[in-house]
DNA sequence: CATGAATGAGAGTTCATTCAT
DNA sequence: AATGAATGAACTCTCATTCAT
C-alpha cells in the first residue's frame, strides 16, 4: 500500500531523508504486527482469551490500545492471527525428519519427541494447542484451520512413522490410529495439567516435563513392541 | 380464598389438590437446586466459564436472574456446585471399586475405565475437565478447588490401582505418578480431540470412544506387564 | 374488622377455642405493627435507612418478609411511620416540668437535662434525631413533621425555662432562640459523634455521656450567669 | 485529516489551533478529577452517599459513567477524595493559625471560628461532616478515615487553642476535651438543623450563622473565662 | 392472615472500541 | 501513524416488592 522504495529513489537528498526516517518507520510499521501477535500470544496463553486486555497487549507490545485496533480490528480477529500466525510456523519444521531417519524406528520416535519437545512443547507456542480447545466452540473456523493444517499433518507424520515401524516388525501390529493417539495424548495432557498447577497455589502433584515424556515413551515403546 | 379449614376436613378433594399444589410448589423448590446445576453444567461446558452469563443459567433453567442467586451465593459457587455434583461422586464411587475388587489388577482397570466413561465420559460432565484448564488461570481458586477435590483423589484413586498391580506382581515395577498420567492423558486428549472436531464442519479424524479406549488401554497393558 | 368477642360467646366450647385462638391471635395482629415499628427502629438507627433489608426487620420482628408488606406497603412508608411513632411518643412527656418547677432556674436546666437523657437520649429513639437530618431531603414530609412536632414544642420549652431564669434574675439577659440551640447542640453532636466512633474500629477520642454532659451543662451555666 | 506537518510549520494559526485544542484536551483531563469532586460532592450532600449514583455524578460532571472511573478506581475512593479535597487543607491552614497567632486566645477562638466557617461552613462541603454521621455504619472504612483524617486533627488543633488559654491564665481549668466538644457542638448542630430546615417548606423557626455563631462563642468564652 | 419463592429493575464496575488530537 | 481520553454496553450481584400457595 505505501508508496515502493523503486519509485522513491528518484528525488535523491530529501528521499534519502525520508528513506532513512521511513525505513526506520517502516520497519517499525513492518514490525509492529509481529510483536503484537507476539505479545498478543504471550498473554493469551498465560491468561486466556477472555481474561486477556487488549490494553495489556497493546503495552507489552509498546503501542498504546489505539494502534493495537490499526492493525487488528478486534479482539477476536487479533486471536485468529495469532493462531494461524503461530501455528503455521509450527507446521513447516519436522516432517522431514520421518522420511530421513535410517534407523531403529523406537529411536526415530524418541528423535520426533525430543525435537517437538525443544521446537514447541517447551515455547509459549504449546499453549496454542490449549488455547484452541479452549475456544474451539466460540471460533470454529479456527478449529478446522487447526484440523487441517496441524492436526492432520501431525498425525499423518506420526502415522507413517509408527507403521514404518510395524513393516519393519520392530512393533506389534495395531490400530494405527489409535497408536498415534497415544503418542500424542500424554504431550497435550501434560501441556494441560502443567496450565492447571500452575494456576494453583498449592500445587500437590507437581510434574517434571522430561520425567514425564521419558516414561511415558518407554511405557509406549514396551507397549508397542513385538513379543514371542 | 383457600377452603376454610372446616371445608377442608371434609372435602378431601380440594385438600388433595391443594397438597398438590403445595407439593408442586415443594418439589418446585426442591427441584431447583438440580435444574440450575443442569442448567448450567450445560452452558458452561458449551461456552466457558467466562462466556457463561448467570442470566443465561437462570433462563435455561426456567427461572429469573435473581432466582439463582436464592440458590448459589456466586456465579463461582455455582460452578463448584456443578464440579461437586458431576464429578465428585463419581470419585467415591471408584475409590470403592478399587477397594473391593477382587480379580486382576488389568482388569480392575478396565472396570475403572468403564465406569468413567458411562458416568463422566460420554456426559456432558465430560466437559468439566476441559473447562477447568481453559479457564484456570482466569478462576485459580476454582482450579486449585478441581486440583483438591477431583484432581488428587482421582491419582490417588489410580495410584493405589496400579500399586495394586505392582504388588501382586502383575505390572513391572515403573514411576506410579507417570504411569497414572498415562492413564489419564489418553482420556483427556480425547475429549479435547472430540472438542475440537465437533467445532469442525469438515471432521477429517474422527475418533471412535469406545475403539479408542480399548486400544489405550490395551496398549498401556501391554506396555505394564510383567515380562520374563 | 373480625367478628367481636360479644358476639362470639353466644357458643359455648368451640367460640372458647376460637376466643383463645383468635384471640391470641388478634393480639399477635394488634402487636405485629408495633413490633414491625420497634424492629425497623432499631436496624434503621443501627445502620441507616438505605443499609436496612426489609427482610432484616421483618425477621427481627419474627416475622416473615411478605408479612412486613402486610402492615407496611413500602419501605418508605415504614419509615415514616417508624419516624412518627416514635417522636410522638418523646413530646408528650416533659412540657410538665418546666411550669411545676419552683427551685433555681439552673438546677431546672439539668433535672430537664437528666429526664432527656433518661427518657431519649439513652435509648435507640434518639438515634432518630439523626436519620432525620440524614434522609431530610429525601423525605421533606418528614423534616417537616419533625420541625412541628418535636423541634418547635421543645425550643418553646426551653425558651420558657431559659426565660424564667433571666426573669428571675439568675440568667445573664442574652437571644433566647441562641441559648436554646446551645442547649440542644452539645446533645444533639454527642450523638452524632457517638454514632461516628461506633463505626470505627480504632476509636481516637471516646466520649462518655455523663461526662460530656456535666462539662457541658457548668460550662453553659458558667456562662449564662449574672456577675457583677 | 489533520494538516500535514509542512502545512503546520508554515502556519502559525493552524498550529495555534492545534495548541489550543491539545490545550483543551489536555486541561479538560487536568481539569476532569476537580469537575468530577465538585460534582461528587454536590451530589452527596445532596442525595447521600447510598443514595447518590455513579453515573449521576458522571453526568454532572458532563462526562461518562466509565470515565468516573478513570480518575476513580471506586465509589469510595470518589468519595474519599471529596473528604481529602475540601476539609483537610482548611485543617492544615487552621493548624498555622494557632501555632502563629499572637493576641489574646479568645480574640484566636474567633479567627477560627470565622477562618472555618468561611472555607468550609458556608459552602457545599460543610454537608460532608453531616454526610459522615448519617452513613457512617455503612461505610465504616469512611468512618474511620473521617476520624483519623479530619476529626483527630482537628480535636488537635482545637485542644492546643484552649490549652493555651488556659496557660495563658484566660481560661479557667477544665477538661479539654469536653471543651473543645463545646466549640464543635454548635456548629456541628447548626448545620444539622440547616439541612432539616431546608427541606421544609413552612420554616418556623430560622436560624442565622453570623449571630448564631457570635451568641455561641460569647456564651462560651464567658463560660471559659477567668473570675475573681 | 402468613409465607417465602420468585422477580427484575438497577447499582457498581469493567473493558472492547472509537475518535479528536 | 500514533495516542489515550472517553464511551457505553455488558456483566455480576442486590434487594424492594409481588403473588401463588
Amino acid at each position: 500500500m505505501p508508496s515502493s522504495p523503486a519509485i522513491k529513489s528518484t528525488c535523491p537528498v530529501s528521499s534519502l531523508i525520508n528513506k532513512v526516517n521511513k525505513g526506520q518507520h517502516q520497519r517499525r510499521k513492518a514490525a509492529r504486527p509481529q510483536e503484537l501477535l507476539e505479545a498478543a500470544l504471550t498473554l493469551f496463553v498465560e491468561k486466556g482469551l477472555a481474561a486477556t486486555r487488549t490494553e495489556e497487549v497493546a503495552r507489552l507490545a509498546g503501542v498504546s490500545k489505539g494502534t493495537l485496533y490499526l492493525y487488528y480490528p478486534s479482539k477476536d480477529a487479533l486471536f485468529k492471527a495469532v493462531v494461524r500466525a503461530h501455528l503455521t510456523e509450527v507446521i513447516v519444521e519436522g516432517s522431514g525428519i520421518v522420511d530421513q531417519f535410517e534407523g531403529p524406528t523406537p529411536q526415530l520416535l524418541q528423535v520426533l519427541a525430543k525435537t517437538w519437545w525443544s521446537r514447541v512443547g517447551a515455547s509459549k507456542a504449546s499453549g496454542i494447542v490449549l488455547l484452541i480447545t479452549a475456544e474451539a466452540s466460540k471460533f470454529p473456523e479456527l478449529a478446522q484451520f487447526y484440523m487441517n493444517e496441524v492436526m492432520a499433518p501431525t498425525h499423518a507424520l506420526l502415522a507413517k512413522a509408527v507403521q514404518r515401524g510395524i513393516d519393519r516388525g520392530e512393533f506389534q501390529p495395531m490400530d494405527i490410529r489409535s497408536v498415534v493417539h497415544a503418542l500424542i495424548a500424554p504431550v497435550h495432557f501434560m501441556l494441560a495439567y502443567q496450565r492447571c498447577t500452575a494456576a494453583c497455589v498449592l500445587n500437590p502433584i507437581p510434574l517434571d516435563p522430561d520425567q514425564f515424556i521419558a516414561t511415558q515413551i518407554e511405557l509406549l515403546l514396551r507397549g508397542l513392541e513385538v513379543r514371542s
